[in-house]
DNA sequence: ACCTGAACACCGTTCAAGT
DNA sequence: ACCTGAACACCGTTCAAGT
């Protein structure tokens, strides 16, 4: 489910990590209580990232990890920013003669990073001024339009639109199902299958263009849907790079 | 801050709205407690939406809501869908000769909506299932896109590219910021302006496009932002759609 | 400097009982 | 059919006290 960057976390404040258990107490750091978060995050969501289970699964007491972060808040854009250094690192790479063809490789990631993530979505990116890999990943995508003739304006609505058409379409995507999906109880064909089912039952007269794509739905894929609209996206911006 | 479509509640299920207040009993109705809901949720965001909270400005026990809603989250659904049924009259008459331009005023309409209350970017258009507003919205938007000469496939796509990018854009933008602006302990500028600062004093070497576009984003206006971005996706889509 | 225990002030949800 | 009261099983956060 997850890949090599899952461990990866931040030191945000410049603080240090500490090697754990003194005797007979518990002892964290920040990067540890960013991985257990994240490990939780995994597991259950956000609603199963709670301060007395992350506490407990630190081996100490709940309020112990507020000398670490201010609140679950804190935490959650922590825990999503430590994830994005890995993203970061994924793409630093990244850098062929086409700056368009980069930023369609740096989207991608972090569009997977997020689909592999579902909680990701709602906490990436969404606080640059307390997320320092988000702010950098942000930096990254920037500079691929430096080198695309637009003006710093453009260069400033390309960048943001990048972003919020990842973040926005991965979001949706990764969206916690029904529950039962999450449980097993149900498999993502039958899910997919039964909304296909529903969306089949409508009047066609009322809903004409859901008939005309449902077909399309029923075998879909999320990957490809996204690669679809991101592609639309970046060829209106290199018809204006050229312009 | 909010507009006409404040009040608009849907009738899911069918269930019918009823004459408040028998005697000594409070008497709510499927649309009393969305409006309620929706009020709050203005009033005070997603974590003010407390049942209990719902409960007492409705005048009556908790336990009562549960008769009309079957948990928090679907309350959150049908909230955000009830608003959506506003949207969706809005631009119920929008049509011209370009379908480009008309998928343009109903994004926008969106957009605005969602900017107009922040809590709508995370619950609106998440699970049609649930929503029926947000199925006829996305209805609505496929259908200009059956005026367009594209595949299925390419319908599909680019109608669930719009709605991504609407949705993520608006969702981040319409963000709560932190604590203190809500409060009005801090003005837009303000805020806006602190942030300014901290770009600034990020080190140029490091964050080149930071620095090119740091006056762009002193001044920015966030709806220009969202147009730009859209533009260049529909840019995009007007292109597909001539080959 | 960093952790503990216990308390405070809440939550969502359920359920037997009422009308 | 719809509402109430009370209980259950949690929460995040604070704070004095410990090491």
């Amino acid at each position: 489910m997850s890949d090599e960057t899952e461990r990866v976390a931040a030191t945000p404040r410049g603080r240090r990590a500490r090697t754990p258990n003194a005797r007979g107490r518990a002892s964290h750091s920040l990067d540890a209580v960013l991985a257990e978060a994240v490990a939780l995050l995994d597991e259950s969501g956000p609603q199963g990232l709670t301060i007395r289970a992350l506490a407990t699964r630190l081996g100490g007491g709940a309020a112990s990890v507020y000398w670490y972060i201010s609140g679950r808040e804190e935490l959650l854009d922590l825990a999503a920013d430590s994830v994005l250094a890995g993203v970061h690192t994924a793409v630093a790479d990244v850098r062929t003669a086409d700056p368009i063809a980069d930023l369609r490789t740096i989207a991608t990631a972090m569009f997977d990073a997020i689909v592999d993530r579902p909680w990701l979505g709602a906490y990436a990116m969404r606080n640059t001024g307390a997320q320092p890999n988000s702010l950098s990943l942000y930096e990254r995508i920037g500079e691929e339009t430096l080198r695309l003739d637009l003006t710093p304006r453009q260069r400033f609505h390309a960048t943001s639109a990048v972003v919020g058409f990842v973040i926005g379409t991965a979001a949706d995507m990764g969206q916690e199902p029904p529950a039962e999906v999450v449980s097993g109880e149900v498999s993502r064909e039958e899910y997919l299958g039964r909304a296909t089912e529903q969306w089949r039952a409508l009047d066609p007269a009322s809903y004409p263009f859901i008939h005309h794509i449902v077909d399309e739905f029923a075998g879909h894929d999320d990957r490809d849907q996204f690669l679809a609209g991101l592609d639309l996206l970046l060829d209106g911006l290199r018809l204006r790079a050229r312009r």
